[in-house]
DNA sequence: GGTGTCGATGCAAATTTATTCATTAATTAT
DNA sequence: ATAATTAATGAATAAATTTGCATCGACACC
């Protein structure tokens, strides 16, 4: 049907383009742009659309359009386990920890780090081979081993 | 009961794991695994880690762990309150405290810390993006933001 | 022309999620 | 230590979202 066509790109047009909270709210935007629908429709048309509600920090949650590629690294393609490569050793001392890396390998291993910005880290800080890392309070060792497993394999075995 | 992240870890690893669709049904399952909670810190826990809830053809609804890349907040704010306009972020741990800032603005922002030298303040290192920030023993987390606001207006709002 | 099917939709109920309020526990300041 | 602040949480409630059911209109077929 032509008009529903229509509303469903007016649907994604909208919520791409501003933070709508609430599907109430995308109702009335709606409204304005001449499109009559009820609350429910909207629901329906957004999990067609798999639009997610998500939390947001200005407007308490928001809607989003769901990301086709994004799994992009950009400087790091197709090689998932380079990371862990340049890690010669990994040691605890409380809530840090010391990875020592291949001579000026810290900084792009840091910088993989905290591009996946796992909650168990607090944050990184690189010199040229060596990365101290901190971890949130509560979080245990085996925590942030997990955690860095999961994007870096095989690190476990470079534990002391 | 357990410490609130470990209960937030929990839910991570529930929620990247398995598909849940409802808050109470992920009550249940942090339930057995000992956590004892109700949906109300259910729901503002997800909200802290900015857990999205998404459709499913599978499931109808899901939880997702928010992705790497979503922080395309590309704005270029004026310098009128340099240097905090460089900082992202503040957060505790013990006594360090790790800075976020803008990619590039770690040094600076952290020799302007440097050149203040706040009696606090024990030291800090710079990377990149991350200060780690090393205050004195008996030195509180107020009395460190206390001491940098005198100079960085409205860090206390970057604190998490 | 009837009649059946199907998708879209509104209404209202059911379900799910967010928030308010009050209380308690932690942390920090005096 | 004691007081003052601040953070965390549950119970109850409000708000928001989803869904069952009924209806309507378009289309196809007999």
């Amino acid at each position: 049907m032509k008009i529903k066509a229509q509303r469903l790109l007016a649907i994604k047009h909208l919520v791409s383009s501003r933070k709508v909270s609430s599907q109430e709210e995308l109702v009335s935007l709606l409204e304005e742009e001449g499109f009559k629908l009820t609350q429910a429709t909207l629901s329906r048309d957004l999990k067609y659309l798999k639009v997610a509600k998500v939390p947001d920090v200005e407007t308490g949650y928001k809607y989003v359009i769901p990301d086709i590629g994004q799994k992009v690294e950009a400087s790091l393609p197709s090689n998932e386990d380079f990371p862990v490569s340049g890690v010669e050793s990994m040691e605890f001392s409380g809530q840090m920890a010391i990875i020592k890396t291949r001579p000026g390998f810290a900084n792009g291993i840091a910088s993989v780090i905290d591009s996946h910005g796992p909650y168990e880290i607090l944050g990184t800080i690189a010199g040229d081979d060596t990365i101290l890392l901190i971890s949130r309070e509560g979080v245990s060792k085996t925590d942030v081993i997990n955690a860095l497993s999961l994007f870096m394999p095989g690190l476990k075995e470079k534990t002391i």
